[in-house]
DNA sequence: TATCAGGCCCTAG
DNA sequence: CTAGGGCCTGAT
């Protein structure tokens, strides 16, 4: 399945820290692992390539990536006299908010709190090795599908440690356990408002505004969450000292706070 | 050797 | 309610 490269860019998707199961090969191309799924995307003239049947694009990785939403409309939202943001978009101009999944999601924002990006991926590719169930994709490649929660729920709080999750562990013990015996249920995430799925999501333990606000973009697809960390709180001290612009941005802020994120990562090893 | 990374919990005041 | 110490671990 191939789609013209218009407003994508898989290698700033990877980049811009949503998901931590995409990795790019020696030759270029992405695998990426998606709850018990497995893709293979590479970009070449233009086009964007999933390596899936047409199928399984419509049903599943069409939605995943987001391409039914036109992102030209938040691009063109930026305020030109705001050089900052105006940088920011250009050099991000491929982003897209993926749609997750909850329940990977949830462990793994638990897990990336104080923690750095290559530990966050180790963590979560051992946990999955351990704990995640073992699939063959089409092509052949082995993964290890994301633990469900039933398979993490009768651990010890500090089982997880490990697996290198740290102080982390007792809060995924506890968030499994917690979905696996039906106290939390995640399917009524669905159907509620930003606030009010925030609000649910504070409740599990360990998570907080800033991982909440997290999974509330990258898993519920609520666009008008926006995660406040340190990187963020330095560019809104740096150069928004009167107030950022939320207004401007109501109802989609969270796509701007991607584009904010990848810049702050990457405009100096461009 | 100290600091800090995409925070959060918990306890004091 | 707000402030601040403590927390696993590894990279710098």
């Amino acid at each position: 399945m191939k789609i013209l490269k218009e407003n994508f860019d898989i290698e700033q998707i990877a980049e811009s820290g949503q998901c931590f199961r995409m990795s790019k090969r020696d030759d270029g191309k992405y695998e990426i692992i998606a709850s018990d799924k497995y893709i293979c995307v590479w970009e070449d003239g233009g086009y964007v390539y999933f390596d899936c049947s047409d199928e399984e694009f419509e049903e599943y990785w069409k939605h995943y990536f987001d391409l039914d939403t036109d992102y030209r409309k938040y691009m063109d939202s930026v305020d030109a006299k705001d050089e900052y943001l105006s940088a920011a978009v250009r050099l991000g101009s491929g982003i897209r908010i993926l749609n997750q999944e909850l329940w990977e999601m949830i462990v793994s924002f638990l897990i990336s709190q104080q923690n750095n990006i290559t530990r966050i991926r180790r963590c979560i590719s051992n946990i999955s090795e351990r704990y995640g169930e073992e699939k063959t994709a089409s092509d052949g490649t082995k993964y290890y599908a994301f633990p469900k929660a039933e398979a993490l729920a009768d651990l010890a709080e500090d089982a997880l440690m490990e697996c290198n999750l740290g102080y982390r562990s007792k809060y995924v013990v506890r968030t499994a356990k917690a979905v696996a015996n039906g106290e939390f249920v995640l399917d009524g995430l669905y159907g509620l408002s930003y606030e009010e799925a925030k609000e649910q999501l504070l409740k599990l333990y360990g998570v907080g505004k800033k991982v909440a606000d997290c999974i509330c973009l990258f898993a519920l697809h609520k666009i008008d969450a926006f995660p406040i960390d340190t990187h963020i709180r330095q560019v809104l001290e740096e150069h928004y000292k009167e107030g950022f612009p939320f207004g401007r941005y109501k109802g989609f802020a969270g796509v701007i706070q991607q584009y904010i994120f990848y810049y702050e990562l990457h405009k100096n090893t461009v």
